[in-house]
DNA sequence: GGCCCCATCCTGTCTATACAAGTTGCACAG
DNA sequence: CTGTGCAACTTGTATAGACAGGATGGGGCC
């Protein structure tokens, strides 16, 4: 709210300055910046590890204060999109925040991490027509051809989570065409399109006996459901459902309201 | 991390300062600003919807300049404890933030939120012998007397929880004695001693025949259980495992990059 | 060669000042 | 009494300047 904000592109200072109203209301400057910083990292330009301009550098090209770059980058690093290190340089942060929750999404190297082994066997990539309910998830029409596949993860051998994943070719136009060998679905989503919004379910539920004996489980242990849609810049990127069972994996989260959320 | 950081209380602006070297490293000011302000929601001498002195007059009180304490007011509506008004004032917000799993603390007003009834039946209120695991969650010895509580929770009269709660009686020496048919355990607890972190760890499991019974359900209908642990200024208060029919409840999240978790 | 000091660049914080814009209540005119 | 406009207070943003302290590399001294 509040002042006649300005381009970035900006000419000198104090003097008459486009109020960039994209949509009716001007947008502040050091949002300008975030938002100028957070596209290239989104889009690829800027990759995990690589420095960013220093402040001065950013109040040079941008020709404003380095208050106001500095606010930029300060709210950068509390979304935990970049890492700071005072006297040494601004670094794009290693992965996307995943609050809580969301920290499941890497499996794989939250196995390692963890000092296991870990694997992936893929059991299936097709097209296939997408029913009502698919569609509906990647906002397709119902029938229209996307993307599906099923793979296996292991923890030392033991099969840990069936992954039944439906992806929208519109976005990911060269799904089938990868070599999931080398890396799982998962990381190469989200290498190719890195996601901005993403929502999670979880259920509880009995396997089907083709799920059972694909986890080498009992039919009448109970699994943990976790299904996921991710989207970026608005459009659906892709619906997957985790089967985990409950004996072999629960979700957990912890959070501190002095600010910061704890690892799992 | 830097600059010789100076007490709250100081003195002429420019002139010696404390360090409020409290562990060795000195606190910023507006840092010092952010806590006191926190500090006081915490313990209940602000509460929600209570006006915060304006920043002219925090400027007074601390003797520091606006914007440093323009900086505290700001990173604590970040945090979403409290909100501001351009041209009204700064208020304390309603409620916690829960970040996405954590919203469904409030079991019952997510319900009448949904323009649902709501209704508790409380089962047990004593206190037992803690059993290895309990002690060890709520840090105290085997054996020592801690309180229990057993309730069930309804949505439009189908029971939608199995609640089995345990209390530290350190902390809420007073919990038995509470009128629990006014107010459940999970409101009484909030209200009396606000949490300041909490661990959640979700698992799929399938109900005893004695929990079946008590959520009328099949016994062979898997289940969510939902086990919570919160501590407030690092003491553990209560340990409390949720179980839900998972024909009847999920949880679910929701998180966006561009910075604010949405809704369930 | 090895060690230490300093210049230099970086981030982190704080100040003083300024202007814009939203809200509210009161004084004054009709 | 009614309404209108202004003054005063609020938050939101931006600027220029300052100093502190971390990190690093190079140059000079031993």
């Amino acid at each position: 709210m509040t002042r006649t904000a300005t381009s970035i592109v900006n000419q000198r200072h104090h003097t008459a300055r486009r109020p960039q109203t994209l949509k009716g209301e001007p947008v502040a400057l050091f949002q300008q910046v975030k938002d100028h910083i957070a596209h290239k990292i989104q889009d690829g330009s800027l990759r995990a590890g690589d420095r960013l301009p220093s402040e001065h550098e950013l109040v040079a090209q941008f020709g404003m204060s380095r208050m106001t770059v500095n606010r930029a980058l300060r709210e950068l690093v509390d979304q935990g999109r970049i890492v700071r290190v005072a006297g040494v340089g601004s670094f794009v942060a290693e992965q996307k925040p995943q609050s809580t929750l969301l920290q499941i999404v890497n499996l794989a190297s939250e196995i390692r991490q963890r000092g296991h082994d870990y694997a992936c066997e893929m059991l299936v990539v097709e097209r296939v027509a997408a029913t009502l309910e698919v569609a509906a998830a990647l906002n397709v029409r119902t029938g229209e051809s996307v993307f599906h596949s099923v793979c296996v993860h292991f923890e030392d051998g033991v099969p840990i989570q069936l992954e039944d994943r439906f992806v929208n070719p519109k976005v990911v136009p060269d799904f089938a065409q990868q070599d999931f060998s080398q890396q799982q679905p998962s990381e190469f989503l989200v290498r190719t399109v890195p996601f901005d919004e993403i929502e999670h379910v979880v259920d509880a539920v009995l396997p089907t006996p083709e799920q059972a004996q694909r986890l080498q489980m009992d039919a009448a242990e109970p699994c943990l459901l976790l299904t996921r849609r991710t989207w970026t810049q608005g459009v659906p990127v892709t619906l997957v459902r985790c089967l985990h069972p409950a004996s072999r994996y629960r979700l957990g989260s912890r959070y501190s309201a002095s600010g910061n959320p704890i690892s799992t």
